[in-house]
DNA sequence: GCGACTTTGTGCATCGGTTCACAAAGGGCT
DNA sequence: AGCCCTTTGTGAACCGATGCACAAAGTCGC
């Protein structure tokens, strides 16, 4: 770390939400055996304009080779570092309904540095059963659980009603990183992150624009 | 529609991206009883600024009362209608694994608007099978029952690994709203609109910050 | 019917992010 | 060793979105 080391301890928030992007078109690339890229390549692989890539890159330092390209194990090195997997993130997933399930199951959370660590429910009739090789627990020990397990990142899966008071709770105990799939808007302090992500927004965002191409609710034809 | 009808036929994607957060709050207030709301109070709610609100409302017209604030009902119907949720979309999910079974059983997509017509799967094991009520197709029937149906919105929850195909014969049968959960950047004509929801990635931001609170990679520890 | 009060709708300054376009930097070929 | 070719890193213009602050518009009480 002698050579270059701008990183900026200001990363823009749009730069940090790609280099997953990044990150995961390099997995690609380092599996097929590609040991350079060069940005042109990467951003077509992510689905981004180049120069967006580029400058996205020099926030984190300057790793690329002039005439040459970035070479992809070192920049994936690089990369994992500053998003921080290369350590390990106890992720708790409260509410194990369908979508709670589903994201026990769901492998794209332990491929990358995430491990789910603790699953708990309200509900009796599933506390105690074992999914994905975990067994539910009782809301009741949410708190203890946590510590316990040095969960950092808590996902709510739990219906809406119910969102808002575990968020309470695992604050109060020290969370300070959620990814709420409740349908609310929670309240938190700012020291707290979430991050939201709602299924039906997306499909009214989605209808939006279909409506548009149709023609709108009073409109005539009209193709634009 | 002879009165006030600025209706600019361009909405900013940021305001698109807020008017459903605003249809929720307002319906909530709507099944209270609440029947006015000022942009303060609709604000807090729907946790924005009240004057990026206002901004976002005077989009679709001049649907306020000065000195009093706007009539719930009536705003509803307005965002509704101008999203598109007056009609009904026929959604088809591909893809029943755990995350397609608890996107079929989810409320929150019949709720508004959407109707969940049709289960789409390549896996002999599962097609046949009855899920959230719905018959579980062969994904060797997929463009006729998006025909059959009238789906015009498709949900992707394939592996990655199928995403791309199954999108590309989605388009090929007419459909240009598009709704992607496997983790991969689909390359679409840009008639298509695709939005992509990737939990993997939310995950990452959040450890990004997290990472950050704890004290940097090479940073000493730092309270705060 | 009038004045005080409330709340909308918006002009304007600002900010963060995107894109272009190019100079600087490095590699490889002769 | 020197020249040419490729590709990075970034300055600068641009664009959309945000938030302040206020005039215009309307209500309610007297």
């Amino acid at each position: 770390m002698s050579p270059s080391q701008p990183r900026d301890r200001g990363i823009p928030e749009a730069t940090v939400a790609r280099l997953p992007l990044y990150l995961r078109a390099l997995h690609g690339m380092a599996e097929r055996g590609v040991a350079t890229v060069s940005s042109e390549d990467l951003a077509v692989a992510a689905g981004v304009n180049s120069a967006k890539l580029r400058k996205d890159l020099s926030h984190l330092g300057s790793y690329g080779t002039r005439g040459v390209g970035y070479d992809v194990e070192y920049l994936v090195y690089q990369i994992s570092r500053e998003l921080g997997l290369t350590q390990d993130w106890a992720v708790a997933i409260v509410g194990v309904g369908n979508l709670g399930r589903a994201l026990a199951n769901y492998g794209g959370f332990v491929s990358r540095g995430f491990r789910v660590a603790a699953l708990v429910d309200a509900d009796p009739e599933v506390v105690g059963d074992t999914i994905a090789g975990l067994n539910v627990e009782h809301i009741d020990e949410l708190e203890a659980v946590i510590k316990r397990r040095g969960v950092s990142i808590v996902v709510l899966a739990t219906p809406a009603a119910a969102a808002q008071e575990v968020c309470d709770r695992v604050i109060a105990v020290g969370v300070t990183s959620i990814l709420n799939f409740a349908p609310v808007v929670l309240s938190v302090p700012d020291t707290v992150d979430v991050r939201k992500v709602d299924l039906s927004i997306e499909l009214q965002i989605l209808a939006f624009h279909e409506q548009r191409k149709a023609g709108g609710p009073l409109m005539a034809v009209d193709s634009q």
